[in-house]
DNA sequence: TCCTGCTGGTTGCATAGTACAACCTTAGTT
DNA sequence: AACTAAGGTTGTACTATGCAACCAGCAGGA
């Protein structure tokens, strides 16, 4: 067992770890907004609005999920939809303004808790962790 | 918005992306084993035994949901109880040979996956990545 | 024009994971 | 013996999720 494997070994237990945590760490922080709804949310705004389909696309999510998420966020006044003039089949989809309240919010609680959880690092160390992580993402994501 | 806080974002950002597809992915790669079953098991191999409660503690969980998770093991033949004999109310909890055998092999193919995805890394980026990782869930489990 | 096939979305069903509360059994204390 | 605490299980409910079946609108070709 080399010390490369050693780190492959830590890397894996520890981002499953976190992964087992996140959902209801997420859930504690902002009851109101679960940890997939505000990813939705966030980036229906990021994209100035965009389909349901796209959405399933990004997040590998089947479309029945993203539908059922967007009608609760709907139901709770966070979203709403328009329907292209050019193509009736699509719902073209866009925070409210409550929702972006919210999301401002609950994005604040968690930007404000990972602030936390970093405070005393130095910002090389910062800088070199965000860059593991995209590129970890990345491979994950090349690689399926 | 300092290049700090760009940092703190993308950690933010990749984090919750990973979390968003670990179980999903840990599912695909061995649909026999989800990713809390893995690491119960997993925990009982480690401790060379365990209680429920003690699982419940380590890992957040409520004892109910532990129970359920044990039982499902046990139907698949993976996890067997032995009653402490000095305390009745006790089940220690054991993989059995069968669980062991699909843990090696789910851990296996867990280890591989990320060996893959981290293939063109040197040693000194893993080293890193893996001492941060520590050093976030540290903290985070100190701030909860 | 009409049939066929594709795309976007919804709904019915099933499953996993989870929490909370009520409960049972066994220990330990007074 | 009576009470309290600890370990577990079970009933109930809810969220997230996927798959399959379906509906509706659009686009192309015979």
């Amino acid at each position: 067992m080399t010390q490369r494997d050693d780190s492959v070994g830590i890397i894996q237990q520890e981002l499953t770890a976190f992964a087992r945590r996140a959902r209801a760490t997420a859930a504690r922080m902002h009851p109101e907004l679960s940890l997939v709804s505000y990813t939705l949310l966030a980036h229906l705004e990021d994209q100035k609005g965009c389909r349901a389909t796209d959405l399933a696309a990004h997040y590998l999510l089947d479309k029945s999920t993203v539908s059922r998420q967007i009608s609760a966020l709907e139901k709770l006044g966070f979203v709403e939809r328009r329907v292209d003039p050019d193509d009736h089949r699509v719902q073209v989809l866009h925070p409210t303004e409550l929702g972006a309240q919210v999301l401002a919010s609950a994005g604040a609680q968690r930007r404000q808790a990972f602030t936390d959880r970093l405070a005393d690092w130095d910002d090389a160390d910062l800088e070199r962790f965000a860059s593991y992580l995209l590129r970890y993402n990345e491979a994950q994501q090349r690689l399926g």
